[in-house]
DNA sequence: CGACGTGTTGATCTCTCTCAATTAGAGTGG
DNA sequence: CCACTCTAATTGAGAGAGATCAACACGTCG
């Protein structure tokens, strides 16, 4: 696998991250160990690995899980380019998910010590990895809050609204009028929801029926952005902050 | 109030936490403004408030919550001493949370600046930041697979098992044999489960009832551990990982 | 062509919610 | 000391959102 320069890394480019100086880019790839391939639907960290490495997951889909002994499964956000894998599991701690792709995709990995040495070599990168960590813990707040107290109508609302801003942040500025890509199953979505696939499917052509969106050919197209905001009681102008990115 | 130095702070005696170097802890101490007394049931930071300042819970028990627009409430996680409150806000983010004091409680107060200033000044401390951060999010994963996929009683039986836990540890050694302060009402262990506060109740009966817990004058006692861990489908020693307190 | 994954729909079933009423305990004021 | 009030806990009854069970459609792939 060629090894990319982060300086040249097209996901810098985004007006969604903020730009680094050139040594602290310099740093990262110095902590960057290679970048892999992993195809879709395969599991990157099993749940309870203690001494998983440290991604960022460059290109495509995945997701952090967790789940019961009969199998039951949570998903507990769903990871996008830019995201982070695997901070939690570095901090020793005993609660560990696992990680699986939904796309093929291309992770950054790091050094076992990158955490670290982002902390102790540059506060600002050390500083940004506990800005995405906190980050993510507010999405997860979120799918807390709507898995808790929404109903299956007002959670997919709210999923696809969700969903469909952190992808458009991530596309080339004014695309995303033809809908954005959307890999995932009904299944997924009941597993992010807490909700069943029979029900999840009904409650989605139930919006579908109602002209609110549309999803086909593995893409997600909202088509009445406003009522879906409402029926999910979101607010805010939904502009993502701008985050770093390592 | 009089101004406890952090160097003697009673918490840092406990084996719940790492020590710090005395140059750590007097930074610290530093960036610490004041101490506060918080009544019960007042909400310390709203949801939405973007300045809030950044706290450590010294005493007493707090929650973060999130509510929508007609009034249902989810308590994102209980906060106990030790427990950091209000990263997430500093960071900025659109998606803030609330927090509530349950009891009296008193807390540190600390400059605006305090996350910054750790990183640039004790990489250290910064990371202990990003692993606090990390943690907390841990623990919200585990409500969320509570709340998803998780039946009433097994939620209960969860909360009380990995609460007494958490409560336990940062009792002086050995204590917790005659329960541990418990300071919920169940309308509380609703909104933290997604449960409505009626169902709540007959489930904490029903549990009650064949003899695994008892609630009584503000205390929890775990009468069957084993049988609370199994239908919570636990598992791990459930020796907390020793944190950094900041 | 059959197996498999994904999506779809109808028919029950049940867990949990909502509504309603009662009890118990802590304060509070006269 | 006793009514009065308020909050928290409790219990029953009925309703409903969502789960489970079952069947089928459709496309892909070996």
């Amino acid at each position: 696998m060629k090894h990319v320069s982060c300086q040249n890394c097209p996901l810098r480019a985004l007006p969604l991250f903020v730009a680094h100086t050139d040594s602290q880019v310099a740093l990262i790839e110095s902590l960057k160990r290679e970048q892999i391939v992993v195809p879709a639907d395969r599991t990157v960290i099993h749940e309870g690995q203690g001494d998983a490495p440290l991604y960022t997951l460059f290109s495509g889909w995945a997701f952090r899980f967790k789940t019961l002994s009969d199998g039951r499964r949570q998903i507990l956000n769903f990871l996008l380019p830019g995201d982070f894998i695997g901070v939690q599991q570095k901090m020793g701690d005993a609660s560990a998910h696992g990680v699986q792709t939904l796309t093929d995709a291309m992770l950054c990995v790091f050094r076992r010590d990158a955490v670290w040495e982002l902390h102790r070599s540059a506060p600002t990168l050390g500083f940004g990895v506990t800005w995405l960590t906190a980050h993510e813990e507010s999405l997860v707040d979120d799918t807390l809050l709507s898995v808790g107290r929404r109903s299956a109508e007002e959670r997919i609302a709210t999923l696809l609204v969700v969903l469909y801003k952190r992808v458009a942040a991530l596309l080339p500025d004014g695309d995303g009028q033809d809908g954005v890509p959307f890999p995932l199953t009904q299944q997924h979505i009941a597993d992010g929801l807490g909700l069943s696939l029979v029900h999840t499917n009904k409650t989605l052509r139930k919006l579908e029926r109602r002209g609110l969106h549309r999803i086909e050919g593995g893409r997600l197209h909202l088509l009445d952005v406003s009522t879906l905001t409402r029926i999910a009681d979101l607010y805010g102008d939904g502009k993502p902050v701008p985050r770093p990115l390592i």
